[in-house]
DNA sequence: GACACATGCAACTGCTATTGTTACTTAATT
DNA sequence: AATTAAGTAACAATAGCAGTTGCATGTGTC
């Protein structure tokens, strides 16, 4: 796959579960969908679970499904769900520096890291995953090519 | 050192150099004081230079200083030098897409962290390095103990 | 000119995080 | 019982980055 996959595969994936909430999915269907491995997929999805963003059937005719409505999964709800976050800001403990200069900096920077973290969740929370749009999709309804990453 | 070292390493150093921008500083000294390595200043520093915040002066009494006025240098001009992005948004092109879900998706989120990374440039530039005071410190006056970081 | 000092740069190592893979266990349906 | 699919642990492969070494280049001092 590639860089910050993890939130790539669940949006992808919730994407295309809000189109057809019914439809049941397999671990293995997503994976090959998204071009990776179903373990990859059990691990993404697990923490949407963990969430309750989504649920999973074990067994015959089991496979991930969403948990609550689509319209009320926001693109925020995800971004939180998957522990990373977007905006790093270093995370040292101030009280260990030595060098005021550096303390005083990390404080500072610190601080409009975490401006701009709240900004980046309040602008996502405005979007839920039935805001993007499907056209058209093998996975999901008709006529788009494998394979899909 | 730690995560996000570059930008650390970077914002610590110039803001050093704002309180004292006639003194040079040596790579060796400025990892010292970072609790670095003299090639990673270097790497570092280069790409402020690079951006033109930085001079740097070979041979006998050579060293790195502010390539301007201090208070014209502002975090946002150290981001962009380092070419490192806080928000990182997985770089795909779109046009490799075969699902329109995720095409569609991936542009949305494009956006959204588009708008995200302006506004973190933005507040950055309200900030120039200057702005970030010293009280003491052995590298720049007076009293605060070794090792730094 | 010889030497010391400092940056510039390339190559390599080692660490860490992440993804991919295999194998096995658990649970539910037929 | 056989099949299907999630849950999980363990391991391999990969990539990015810090750290390190060595050497070339440039500059000032003697």
């Amino acid at each position: 796959m590639k860089r910050n996959s993890r939130l790539s595969l669940a949006l992808h994936t919730l994407s295309h579960m809000a189109v057809d909430p019914e439809r049941k999915r397999t671990s293995a269907d997503i994976a090959e969908h998204a071009g990776t491995n179903p373990v990859v997929v059990r691990r993404v999805l697990g923490k949407l679970r963990e969430a309750g963003l989504l649920a999973s059937v074990k067994g015959h005719a089991g496979g991930w499904s969403l948990a609550k409505p689509a319209n009320s999964i926001t693109l925020a709800d995800v971004y939180l769900a998957l522990d990373e976050r977007l905006i790093s800001g270093g995370e040292q403990d101030a009280e260990a520096m030595y060098c005021s200069i550096e303390r005083d900096l990390q404080t500072r920077v610190a601080d409009v890291l975490g401006e701009i973290e709240e900004n980046l969740v309040q602008r996502l929370s405005e979007t839920s995953i039935t805001d993007v749009h499907p056209k058209s999709c093998s996975y999901c309804g008709s006529g788009c090519e494998e394979p899909h990453n």
